[in-house]
DNA sequence: CGCGGTAGTTGGGACTACCAACCATGCCGT
DNA sequence: ACGGCATGGTTGGTAGTCCCAACTACCGCG
């Protein structure tokens, strides 16, 4: 069966990345789903609930997440014009900007492994991952 | 720069499949981090060090990880021949059972996903992520 | 033999997630 | 318009994760 090779090499470099996530989550004293948080949050604003749903994770396991990230100043709460119940969260001009340093250092910390490819399987890859994940 | 794009994909990818790893584990009991241990014991011995090397954890961290695995039965210390201080790591055959049902879980949770791709398009993105994990 | 290095454990601390319980607000039917 | 149910978020408690620092047991070399 073809489709245990395709779900081990997935699983593998997913591995991978999420090593290389986690080492520069750590650098910056980020766990990895505070650096996902920031990922997702980059270009949104999201309700608390809207944010879990993103995660996966459990409404009352966001208070926490998100509070210690605006201890830091690098993300905030704001009102739901809509919505007086619901809280919105964003990024800080700060969150925003160490997203894009962070970014970086992902992009040149998977460069040894995505410069292996040249730029037609670059494109391949992409064209196949976009594939898997749906649209 | 094409390298975004890779990037970006991988990541999202990733995410995915971490988050299909992540609700299969814990329907199961297990963390994360515990399912990729016995993904990695499957079919190896190892000891703490070597398998804290593989997580990219601390050997610290092994201790309860395995302790709670072993009170469960699924997982087992052993002496190593070698070296007294050592500490085998190895699957019961409880754990060996439990694993393959959990692949063959996850085969079936990424189907939706994996049966996108045609056979050659599988082999192709097989091909594409070993290159990138190297070899 | 003795001494520095390595294997693993323990203890303490911050964080992560869950669940259940709890306010405040929204929405609906009557 | 109001009573009741649903929804958004927080709090508190518990179990697990992961780190660091300190410690014991053992290895190996001079």
């Amino acid at each position: 069966m073809t489709s245990d090779a395709v779900v081990e090499a997935l699983v593998r470099s997913s591995w991978r990345v999420m090593g290389v996530l986690t080492r520069i989550g750590a650098e910056n004293d980020l766990s990895l789903t505070q650096l996902r948080v920031f990922g997702i949050l980059v270009d949104r604003r999201l309700r608390m609930t809207e944010l879990a749903d993103y995660l996966g994770l459990d409404k009352s396991s966001m208070s926490g997440l998100v509070d210690r990230a605006e201890r830091r100043g690098l993300l905030a709460r704001g009102k739901n014009p809509d919505d007086r119940r619901a809280v919105d969260v964003y990024l800080t001009p700060a969150g925003l900007a160490l997203m894009e340093r962070l970014l970086e250092e992902g992009r040149r910390a998977l460069a040894p492994a995505t410069d292996r490819l040249d730029a037609k399987q670059s494109a391949q890859l992409v064209d196949l991952l976009e594939i898997l994940l749906g649209e």
